[in-house]
Formats: structure tokens, sequence, C-alpha cells
DNA sequence: CAAGTATATGTCCGATCCGACATAATCGCA
DNA sequence: TGCGATTATGTCGGATCGGACATATACTTG
């Protein structure tokens, strides 16, 4: 967001900042929605990177298209086991995930 | 486990062997066993690195002594989710519980 | 061994999660 | 723009999870 479109906004009253500010988060909440971030992204650039749509990839996983949508988009109704099972499913290393949580923004 | 012994109990119609052959566990199911194993032990390194019961523990996270010894324990009961959160709020990062999932045994 | 402390195990029930379905929104391309 | 393919969103019922309690087992110290 440019400085400008802030300015404007925060003139209106809005506050703008991260997500943590926003949804007055505890740095461990924080942490927490980060790593599931990084292992959404993560799985999604798995799946791209095997050339596969979410409907056939969900398949593989005994999913659904809806469902593979949402770990994606790291949805509140998905979990970390969910999100790391189905990692490991498509074929990420153990050390891959740590990796991903380790180090990805 | 002695030869003799794992001798005995195969001639017994018994399967000796580690977890994944016991209970037939898919690569992937293995693989996220051990992950869940690692975060397990780390949280009890940390809590005992910190020199605190399961019941202060436990209370500090707004948890159950029964429950705590759980995730210590890697219940089947126990999601990684709720491991994550407990080791965040036990003050690790999220790069020590990458580096945990990625390299512990 | 006894008593006190710490950890482990089993169960219950309210809360959350997940696959599924329906449908909306977005993208890719002619 | 229009149409098929893909992705996103909302909801529901059954399944799993988690805090709490009771109680058992293991450790520690006298």
């Amino acid at each position: 967001m440019d400085q400008n479109k802030k300015d404007r906004l925060e003139r209106a009253g809005w506050r703008v900042g991260n997500a943590e500010d926003f949804l007055e988060l505890t740095p461990e909440e924080a942490a927490f929605v980060e790593l599931k971030l990084a292992l959404a992204h993560f799985l999604r650039d798995v799946r791209v990177q095997q050339g596969w749509t979410q409907a056939q990839t969900a398949k593989r996983l005994g999913s659904s298209q809806s469902r593979f949508a949402k770990m994606e988009a790291a949805d509140a109704s998905v979990s970390v086991d969910l999100l790391v099972k189905s990692l490991l499913g498509l074929g990420a290393t153990r050390e891959q995930v740590g990796e991903v949580i380790a180090r990805a923004a």
C-alpha cells in the first residue's frame, strides 16, 4: 500500500497495519498464523509445481476441491495437522516442512 | 529387544518390528507420527529446561495437567496445532519449531 | 515402607474440524 | 464479450479434539 492511500485511510479513521495489529493478536498467535500461512503457501507452490488443479489434488488426497481451496487460503477451519498431512501426501518431506516453518516469510 | 525374544514371538505368530511396520503405516503416516513425536519431545525439553512441572505449565497455557501429559506423550488425541501453540506459548520461536520438525530424530 | 509430589491413563461432553455439496467469483482464451 | 475451466465461499452433519475430572502409577524423601 502506498503512503498516500495509507494517509487517506488514516484521516478517515482507519488504522492501517499488519494483521497482528488489526486483529490484536498476541505474539504467539501471530507466530502461529504466520506458520499456517507459510504452510498454505508452500502447499500451493507444491501443487502448482506439479501442474495439478485443486480438484485433482484434492481427489488424490481423498478430500474435496473446496476444502483444498481453504487449505491454500489458510482458512480458519483448516488445521495445521491437515496442512502437514496434505503436504506429506503430495510428496513433501518432513525436512521441507520444517524448513518452510522455520524460514518462510 | 533381544534376538531370542524376537524369535520366540515370531514363532508364536507375532510380527516384530518398528511402529511403522506394526501399525502398517504408509510412509506419509510414519513421517507425520515422527513429526509429532519430535514436537512432543521438544515440548518436554522446553518445560524441563524451564524447571516447571506439567501442572504448572498446563496452568500457564490454560490447560490441564492430564492434557499436557498427553501432549508430551504425543497421544493420538493431541493435534499438531495444540503442540505448536503450546510451544509458542512457552516461548519457543517459529524457527525453533521448524528446526525441530526438520531435523529431530 | 509411608506420605507427598509428579506424571500417566481413561472418560465425558462441548467445541472445533473436515469432507461434501451448492453456488459464486475469477481466470483463460477465442 | 462469452464460455468453459478453475478457484473461492458458505453451510451442514458426522468425526475428531481438548479441557476437565477421577484415578492410577511412578518418583522422592524421610
